[in-house]
DNA sequence: TATTGTTATACTCTATAACTATA
DNA sequence: TATAGTTATAGAGTATAACAATA
């Protein structure tokens, strides 16, 4: 049941890069950019729980997506040790794109399955991450 | 919902490899010995498809598991291009571990979930599995 | 000719611990 | 003292292409 978690979080990740090939972009910076689809800045600590990723691994990541353009790390007012992680107009436009193909990709697999599977679906999904 | 997927799958593999400290195993070579744990000796070919992990990836793994004495690598009479990859006893041991591991882990994180969800959930990642 | 598995290379991800700045 | 995030280091995972052996 784990495991084939595992497995069909690597297939669909592979399939995912497979179809946004022209963006160049690893299944991690997929992964944050998915996340930041919905235009609301984050903090890395709140990226590193959207994304599973530890903030350790995140700077790389970030830092990557940052020299081209595709985000930026603006200090936050409120609390000058963190920063709110932004899409440019750019990355607005990468991130769209990783959603739409997440989209597709989910709507093509999922297709046949009923809205009642899904839910189901969604609650074990949400209970494997309250593991901690 | 595939982002829900790879975070879920984060999360577990932490848990897991927390659990596990005292095995000193990576995600990659816990999901390995998971999936040998059943004892069905496989090939290089097989496990790839099994752990959803590139032929490319798994020799490495496997160069470390071998080298910690925890499977060995069996020419395969029948193909003599491919190898059986099976466990030692040593490596059955550990791989039991591994799996009284997922097992307890499912248990405590799965409780109180329906087996009408359950039965869904695995519908849906058996859909997701198949995105190529 | 196609397939199995490995190697080579370069890059990305990860764990751990230590560190700076701010709270 | 605690938290946010980065850095440093070493090791592990990945993609890609090329390769040897076997089918």
């Amino acid at each position: 049941m784990l495991l084939a978690l595992q497995r069909a979080t690597h297939r669909t990740l592979q399939a995912l890069s497979g179809e946004l090939a022209e963006l160049k972009l690893s299944a991690s910076e997929i992964n944050v950019l998915g996340n930041l689809a919905d235009g609301r800045p984050r903090s890395v600590r709140e990226l590193s729980r959207d994304t599973g990723t530890r903030a350790t691994t995140l700077t790389g990541i970030l830092d990557r997506l940052e020299r081209r353009a595709l985000l930026s790390r603006e200090l936050d007012a409120q609390d000058r040790r963190s920063f709110r992680i932004a899409l440019t107009d750019q990355g607005r436009e990468a991130a769209g794109t990783v959603h739409a193909a997440i989209v597709e990709l989910e709507r093509h697999a999922l297709a046949g399955l009923s809205d009642q599977e899904l839910a189901s679906y969604r609650a074990v999904v949400a209970a494997l991450q309250e593991v901690f």
